[in-house]
DNA sequence: AGAATCAATATTGGATCCGAAATAGTTACC
DNA sequence: GGTAACTATTTCGGATCCAATATTGATTCT
């Protein structure tokens, strides 16, 4: 949910949590796979009871689904879903937007024009990990301004819900292109501290990859 | 967060977790009160561990704060923070009718009037407890028919975050005689499938509660 | 041959135990 | 007398162990 980097684990839990995120991100858990206590614990080096409290984490994130004494199960999105992760987003960001474009100091600005530069340098390299890193930092240092910390909570979930998809939707050049076209009328409408705008450049920038994805998920769907 | 009743807790997880609930909203945990783990297993006569894991749901609910090595916090509600719950209840209240106006059944809107008249009940005998059920009944059986899973464990999440002040909202007659009144227009409204009027409803609905707990709050924040 | 029943196995849930860190209490020192 | 350092105690985090339930496979009967 978050970007750990900045404060190593300091617990086992935090560690299990970080390292499942990373394994359900690269789909080395695919969705809909039953999670094997066991086995996970003993592949993470640790016992399962801290893999459990992590486990109850996720649960309560929804990317997890739990049913007692038979498990927890990696949770799949159908495209209702996704659909309902969008428009949640578009209401929830909206009210960030607003809120965060009059409370924004300098410095907020100029780190969202950091962020914005690291995933042009990252688009460019073609480090599509890197640039779906940057990108979350660039939408959250938006999304934090807004002084609303569970609106933040929120969004986070709601972010993690439709991570997987986002790496491959980076893979296309044509993506990342429209990506940083569309980013940098972002930073200038927060720099014009204009309300309106930012949020209708949000909505158009979501619906670009609304779309996408819904093209993952059918083709996902269809295997199963 | 649900009504537990329905469902026999089959886990002591869950059975915790249900008597964790009931602490906090009765007061037996006041806000900003360390959780002694081993105090509280013992009280509930089961061991640390399924406690734990209950603590984990809370705090991804919000309801409790944890930090490493230092254990579990009541969460405390300032009024900024209780601003924020209705600002967002605010919108996703609007686009969970919107839908739901939509979407309900006959079956839906009988179960709904059902539960206006059980809040009503209720309210007569000053059971204010089992108003506060009745009426959460009430307004997730409009929130539970937008069919939008996240959305609706946003809002219980929202709920839960201001429940402790509900009741004593329902202890003034002159609050449950207007409850009575609005929920009545609510009904109303959804037999007349009229979304917008239903939102404004609501939103007035809302605006009564919120100043009354502005009262509490004060006073609350006094004390400390 | 197919279905149902029963046994063997795998997996989860909970309790107890132990080590590590934080807090409280005590003593010495300035 | 106040503060700092050191020790004792509390409390948390994690590992191991055991019991209960679910799942799988084998066997028997129709």
């Amino acid at each position: 949910m978050e970007i750990e980097a900045a404060t190593p684990p300091q617990t086992t839990q935090q560690y299990v949590l970080a390292r499942l995120r990373r394994a359900i991100l690269t789909g080395a858990l695919p969705p809909g796979s039953p999670i094997r206590q066991d086995a996970l614990a003993e592949r993470f080096g640790v016992s399962r009871v801290p893999l459990r409290e992590a486990l109850k984490i996720l649960e309560g994130n929804g990317q997890v689904i739990y049913r007692p004494r038979r498990g927890y199960v990696v949770a799949e999105l159908s495209f209702d879903d996704l659909l309902e992760v969008y428009r949640l987003r578009e209401l929830l960001e909206a009210e960030a937007a607003r809120q965060a474009v009059g409370r924004m100091g300098e410095d907020d600005v100029r780190r969202l024009a950091e962020a914005h530069e690291d995933v042009v340098a990252a688009g460019k390299q073609g480090d599509v990990t890197a640039m779906a890193t940057a990108n979350r930092r660039f939408h959250f240092t938006l999304i934090d301004a807004c002084g609303m910390p569970r609106l933040r909570r929120f969004l986070g979930i709601l972010w993690d819900a439709t991570d997987v998809y986002r790496t491959l939707y980076y893979s296309e050049a044509a993506n990342r292109d429209r990506v940083e076209r569309e980013h940098d009328g972002i930073v200038r409408a927060v720099r014009a501290r204009d309300a309106d705008l930012l949020v209708r450049l949000l909505d158009e920038h979501r619906a670009g990859t609304v779309a996408t994805f819904r093209g993952f998920l059918t083709e996902q769907e269809r295997e199963t």
